[in-house]
DNA sequence: TCTCCATAGTCAATTTGTTGAGTAGGTGTG
DNA sequence: CACACCTACTCAACAAATTGACTATGGAGA
């Protein structure tokens, strides 16, 4: 169900093809709502026929062709209607890696150690990717003049949410690793 | 497939019953793994033909009867062994409300803050559930003596990830409210 | 030249997850 | 004494997500 105004909201950036969507998904979207190419290529079929969304086939010379996606009118209107609604559902983290740590007392603690080192360097990659992406949004303003000077600040406001948790991803780690280690010489 | 190891890992508490489980699955382990009653019982089915668990069906008095599952050791070493493995995927967060918030520009800012100010108030009830999870947990005692007594710590580290994760979603709706008043005055 | 990777998708099968209703006795509240 | 809510499930139907394979072409690097 929201996977359809997840797609909305990615096309408020402009026109797009399934492909392109999916690439965002992969990258900025992933963040809070995931979804694989054949999920988005089935939604933007709905979507055209709902009208919510409008597609232009574009011929390429050497490429397939691709069919680029636009916003309707109604497609932002029922967006903004979606947007102004209260949340049906709370938040879902899925992770396997946690149920992995809740499960870990039955494994070797050096193992454990290898597996927090992986999860500790991947949110470091992911934030390092994120404090860029910021820095594009900025593109050497303070803060506070780039909210004055753009339009859109709902893209801002979630990138902050992504740094946020991936920020303290990487302080939990380290944390749990520094307990794992006062553990280890027990053992 | 995940679910599964997330049941088994909740047998490690010890023996419980579907519907014990739908209330564990509700709280604690909601936290990072999801399921609705529906799907624990037909896991626990699943899970019982495998043999990875053992039901034994408690008459009672004046209620339902029950079925109470336990781990039988090979669930247990399955279950060890998931946990020694990387984790297959890596962490997915579902949140409708930053798709809101992704898609706030076209909306009214003054309902965008009353999003904001819900999702905060439920942040913070979130944690401070936690907190007393915690404080069972500790029992009084500093985390590290409870942490050179206690043969489990995995739990405790899961929990101290969703502590973080809530503090953190606290911090970023009280950044995002300021934000927002901040910018209110100029439209 | 061979192979891999990127573009731009489609199709089918299977597994998961969600929703709603049904059963049935017990307990607590006004 | 009615009514809602708690325990303890089961069944059926549906929606969403995942996986893997398949089609085509072009460009880059070994």
């Amino acid at each position: 169900m929201s996977l359809k105004y997840a797609v909305l909201a990615a096309l408020l950036e402009g026109e797009a093809s399934g492909y392109e969507l999916s690439k965002v998904f992969d990258v900025s979207l992933a963040n809070f709502w995931p979804a694989t190419p054949q999920q988005l290529y089935r939604e933007l079929e709905r979507l055209a026929q709902d009208g919510l969304i409008e597609a232009r086939v574009v011929q390429q010379e050497r490429r397939p062709n691709k069919r680029l996606f636009t916003l309707t009118e109604t497609g932002r209107r029922e967006l903004s209607a979606f947007a102004a609604e209260p949340p049906r559902r709370p938040a879902a983290l899925r992770d396997e890696f946690l149920i992995k740590i809740q499960a870990m007392d039955g494994v070797d603690p050096e193992v454990t150690r290898a597996l927090f080192e992986e999860r500790l360097s991947w949110a470091r990659g992911k934030l390092a990717r994120y404090e860029r992406v910021r820095d594009r949004f900025l593109d050497g303003r303070t803060e506070e003049r780039y909210l004055a000077e753009v339009d859109r600040i709902g893209p801002y406001l979630t990138l902050l949410g992504g740094i946020a948790l991936e920020t303290e991803t990487v302080r939990w780690c380290e944390r749990a690793l520094a307990i794992l280690k006062r553990r280890a010489p027990l053992s």
